[in-house]
DNA sequence: ACCAGCATGTAAGATGTTACATGATTAC
DNA sequence: GTAATCATGTAACATCTTACATGCTGGT
């Protein structure tokens, strides 16, 4: 679970920082590779705040007002720890294989193929839109003269998100090629 | 939410399963793109009886005794109109992007780097093991002389799994040879 | 005074994980 | 008979999603 991780990184590198702002920020770049709902971020927040790895400047806590969070000497140790943890490998988890599967499971006449083909098609659009995205930050970020430390490895994460993309199309692409010709 | 409707897909494939021969099933092929505990699964065979989609030949109901599924005709309804129904597409979603974000945030000096990339070379070793899995099972299907419609669609399938393991070999490689230059 | 938008939360439910409990069957 | 394993569950908890509730602030 990296949540809480992710926070204490993004009030690492902008202090002083209220719950919607992060949650804003978490549908930009964080959320490229991590994503959240304002929801699970105040919560976070709280459980963070309650541990006593950040804390927030609010003289008043009252309900609507801004709470500015930071982080404690505590919290940058402990996601410092963190680093060192060994995680698992993600698993490939994707509905559009189960259907797959089921269509084949099905067979051509039980089956509703072409129904397929146009939430495949659905699918598509939208990795190709993001491989679209990734591709205009690339060309701003690669851009860079001399790059340092931080940006080198924002490069990195980027371009594993331009091959997470690139590889699904590549897969839905083949998967329509395959699916239209035996539904002729 | 898929697991239903890959239980579905597996009672159709192999009918009369029991729940823990569909929960070994989810340890090997349909566990490639969707995992499931047996407890999941024992859960879910419940509610999909109790909607009327499967149902279980067991005279006995009582506790240790096997109970053999199969799926019904609105069970089988079910799953060809899901196949029609759009899916949001599965955004990257990773703790090492979050951790290299976070040793870069964190600079060099407060960073605990051969930590990172020891987790890193953790993880490389597992993706490295399934990908060798994978191109094992290419190596048998590819070899199919005249794969039919089902056939092909588990090659594609497989391809998937090909492209996504050796995605993040490519990826963790990138990460080690950067982090490791910066290091020394 | 009012409204739009900012900001923080609560509540309920689905899903997933971990640990444990219990009955039935088979091999010896 | 008893131990191992097969088989089905329960319980507790963490996470995530969706919908809604409430308070504050600035513009008109």
């Amino acid at each position: 679970m990296s949540l809480p991780h992710a926070l204490l990184t993004a009030l690492i590198e902008r202090p002083h920082s209220s719950g919607l702002e992060l949650a804003r920020r978490f549908d930009k770049s964080i959320g490229h590779f991590w994503q959240a709902s304002h929801q699970q971020i105040y919560r976070e927040l709280g459980r963070l705040e309650a541990d006593g790895l950040i804390a927030s400047e609010a003289e008043a806590e009252a309900r609507g007002r801004k709470r500015n969070y930071h982080v404690l000497p505590a919290g940058e140790q402990a996601l410092r720890d963190w680093l060192g943890e060994a995680d698992a490998s993600t698993p490939l988890r994707d509905t559009l294989m189960v259907k797959l599967r089921a269509d084949a499971v099905l067979g051509p006449e039980r089956s509703d193929t072409p129904a397929l083909i146009a939430a495949i098609e659905d699918r598509l659009t939208q990795h190709r839109d993001k491989l679209a995205q990734y591709e205009s930050f690339a060309v701003r970020d690669m851009a860079h003269p001399d790059p340092d430390r931080a940006v080198r490895i924002r490069q990195l994460i980027l371009q594993a998100g331009l091959r997470h993309e690139s590889g699904w199309v590549e897969t839905l692409e083949q998967a329509l090629e395959r699916l239209k010709v035996q539904n002729s």
